[in-house]
Order: C-alpha cells, then sequence, then structure tokens
DNA sequence: TAACGTTTCAAACAGCCGTTTATCAGCAGG
DNA sequence: CCTGCTGATAAACGGCTGTTTGAAACGTTA
C-alpha cells in the first residue's frame, strides 16, 4: 500500500526542479527523464500537471499543519486561557516550520516552494491551500490577537503579513543572498543562523510604535 | 524621433500582463494581440522577449534611479559630509518609489514587476537589474552604514533585506491582501496608506536589538 | 495455468510557443 | 520617377508543451 517507488521519485524529483526554476518553466519531460520514469507516469498516478504541484505542497503541509495544531494545544493547555506571549507563538511556529522538511534535508527547497505559491500565477495553488490549510492560519493569528490586544484589528492582519514577506522573501531567496553575503562578508549563513537574525526583527516589527494616523485634522 | 506608437503600445500591455501572471506565462501572442499590434513586430523592435522584459523594466528603473542620485546628491549637501538618518534614508526612497510611476498610475504594476525580478527564474533578469542599477543600490547601503554605524556589517546586510523582503512582498501581493483586508476589516487600503502603516515597523526592524550570538560557549 | 487489476512504456495527439521570412505600404531624398 | 529605408503584416518554421492512447509487462488471486 506504501507510495509507489515511482510517485515517491517523481515528488522528489518535482520539488527540486519546482524551486528551482518555478511552475511553468519546469516541463513535465524534465520531471520524469530526471526522475527515471516514463513521462505518462505523472498523468496515470496525479492526473494532471496542477495536480502534481498540490501533491508536492500538500507532502510538506500535511505534516506540518497537523504538528502545528498539536503545538497550539499543548500551548492552550498550559496557558490554560491565558493570553499565550508572542514571542512563544512566533518562536513555535518558527520551531514547527523547521522541524518538517529538516527530515528530509529540503528546508530551503520548502521555504522557495512557499515563496513561489505567493508570488507565482497559479491560481489553483492559493486556492488549493486556503481551502486545505486556511484553518491552521485562522487559528495561530485568533492566539496572536489575544497576545497583541493593544493593536487594532487591521494594524495587526497587515504587521502579520509584514513580518510573512519578511520571512518568505529572505528564505526563499536565500541562495542569492547567501552568496551576495559570503563574498562580502566572508560569512557563511546557515538557515538556522538566519532566523537567529530574523527573531529580534520580527519582534520589534511587531511590536513598533502605531503608525500616525492618516493626514488626519485633529480635532 | 519619438518612440513608436507600437513600441509604447507594447510595453503598455507588456507591463501589465507581465505583472499579472509573470513572464513565462504571458506569451507574445497575448500581449500583440491585447495590444492590437503585429505579433512580428515585438521581436522587430526589441529583439527578443527577453529584451522586451528588460526594456519594460527599463521604463522604471532608469528615471528611477536617475531621480535618486539626485534625492541623494542633495541630501549629501544638506548634510555635508554628516551622517544622514536613517529615517531620512527611507523616506527619501520611499517618496522616489513613489513618484515615478504616480505619473502613469502604475505604482501597483511596479511593484509586482519588482517582486517578479526577485522570485522569478529569469536569470538573465537579474543579471541586467544588478549590472545597470547595482550602482544605487551600493550608494544608498554605504549611506545606510553611516547612519547606522552600530550595527555590525552583516546584521545591517541582512536586516536590509529583510525590510526590502516585507516591502516587496506585501506592496506586490497587495491586490490578493487588499481583498482579504476589506473583506475582513471593511476598510479600503490606499498604497499610500499602506506605505504609513510600513514605515514604523521598518524602522523598528532596522534598530531591533542585535540577536543572542550563536549558541556560543561563554570564555 | 488462466484471468485479473495495476503499472509501465513508446508513440502519437493537438496546441501553443518564440522566432524568422517574404511581401507590401508609406514616405524620404536624388 | 524611382530608389532606399522604415515599419507593418500574414504566413510559416521547428520545437516544446500537457495529455491521451493502446499495447505490453507485471504481480496477485482464483
Amino acid at each position: 500500500m506504501a507510495q509507489t517507488d515511482t510517485v515517491t521519485r517523481i515528488l522528489n524529483t518535482a520539488e527540486v526542479l519546482f524551486a528551482e526554476r518555478g511552475f511553468a518553466e519546469t516541463s513535465l519531460r524534465t520531471i520524469t527523464s530526471k526522475a527515471k520514469v516514463n513521462l505518462a507516469a505523472v498523468n496515470y498516478h496525479f492526473g494532471s500537471k496542477k495536480a502534481l504541484i498540490q501533491a508536492v505542497f500538500a507532502r510538506y503541509l500535511d505534516p506540518f499543519t497537523e504538528r502545528f495544531h498539536a503545538t497550539l494545544d499543548a500551548l492552550e493547555r498550559e496557558y490554560d486561557g491565558r493570553p499565550i506571549p508572542l514571542e512563544v507563538l512566533l518562536e513555535s511556529m518558527a520551531r514547527t516550520v523547521l522541524e518538517v522538511p529538516a527530515e528530509r534535508n529540503s528546508l530551503k527547497v520548502f521555504m522557495r516552494l512557499l515563496g513561489l505559491a505567493y508570488t507565482q500565477a497559479q491560481g489553483h495553488l492559493r486556492g488549493y491551500i486556503q481551502q486545505h490549510y486556511g484553518s491552521v492560519f485562522t487559528r495561530f493569528t485568533e492566539l496572536v490577537r489575544r497576545a497583541t490586544p493593544e493593536l487594532p484589528d487591521a494594524e495587526r492582519f497587515w504587521r502579520l503579513h509584514f513580518m510573512l514577506g519578511t520571512v518568505i522573501f529572505t528564505l526563499s531567496g536565500l541562495d542569492a543572498l547567501r552568496d551576495i553575503a559570503e563574498k562580502d562578508y566572508g560569512e557563511h549563513v546557515s538557515v538556522r543562523d538566519l532566523i537567529r537574525r530574523l527573531r529580534p526583527v520580527v519582534v520589534a516589527g511587531m511590536n513598533a510604535p502605531l503608525p500616525e494616523p492618516p493626514q488626519a485634522v485633529a480635532v
């Protein structure tokens, strides 16, 4: 019953190629030839290229949502109704994001894929992710809401997306940036190192003073 | 001598379609038919699709770099050797970014394009931008360096890219986010409004406390 | 052994891609 | 008048795309 060797070979090859070149720029022929599988295997096992793309994401996001829900369950038990501090929430999310792909040494790929999901056209992907994994995000934002009661709802919404942008943009473009950083500062940067650097910036961003109201005339 | 009507029609149509769907997903036939010009016109006037993509960027980035250099010239004269405060630098950049496309009501397109330049494969584009416009960025980062002498060089490098990610990610995915925000918070968000919200977050992120050193054993 | 459902495989499908070609219109200067 | 030159146009080019087909190979169960 275990997944066919062919299926995993396709998934393993596809996720790397997608991450490197994007979806439209990666043809099924490239995938199947590099995976040493017959061209028709993709349509046989997945049905279409769209479905393959979604399957690639599901293989990361299914275990992620499961673990993240479990983590949040544990936190809610621990804090027993009291608001969970923002740092704890962010830390938990970061840890879960790191855990899942760590087992396959593919954190970089996972991050690239997340970036692509946001920026590539692929309307079907956005819909699929929203529909299948939207609930975790909703639950998380609700907990963040309780952790930051002083923030207006709209402001918190935008700041969460600001921070999402920071993280996804950085980690998904990591290879290119790393090259520059290494050349200019002679410093090798690991993903964990980057997350260490990201933490204070994200926290400070979330806790930044409120913006001055828009060109308002004082009462 | 003025640019042919055909050339501008192609550029106007192409930039919108590229911004909406990405480069690989936008065919020359789609562009030329929507622009009501002959298919061969693109290759005749630009030479290739790659060159068209670069021309679309050049039409934004050429005036941008020119104005931004002028702005920095003025600032350096004004501060006469003293370091220019970080807020002033960020503010100037934001103002220049807003000015250029404002004349064609295409800020949204410009931002999407910047995002695509980072995230889409298109290796030739990254090279082209680096080669033609890298010097402005270098000059800007050097001024930021003088404005934030307490930051280690590597830390400043990463934080600048964190903030770049925040801005590009947000503004380039603006349409999708705006829909959610409007539905959930009933609030219409303009680009200027978003920049007002971005400012304190970016400043706070740049001024965040330094991260604790990596798992170092105390001496 | 025979029949079965599942998976692999080579080949072909129609369709779209970027680019090139050859033809033709319009207009300049000799 | 006609010779060049710039641009516009329709048509075709070879190549690559995702998908489908029908036959072959496989392992399992009767």
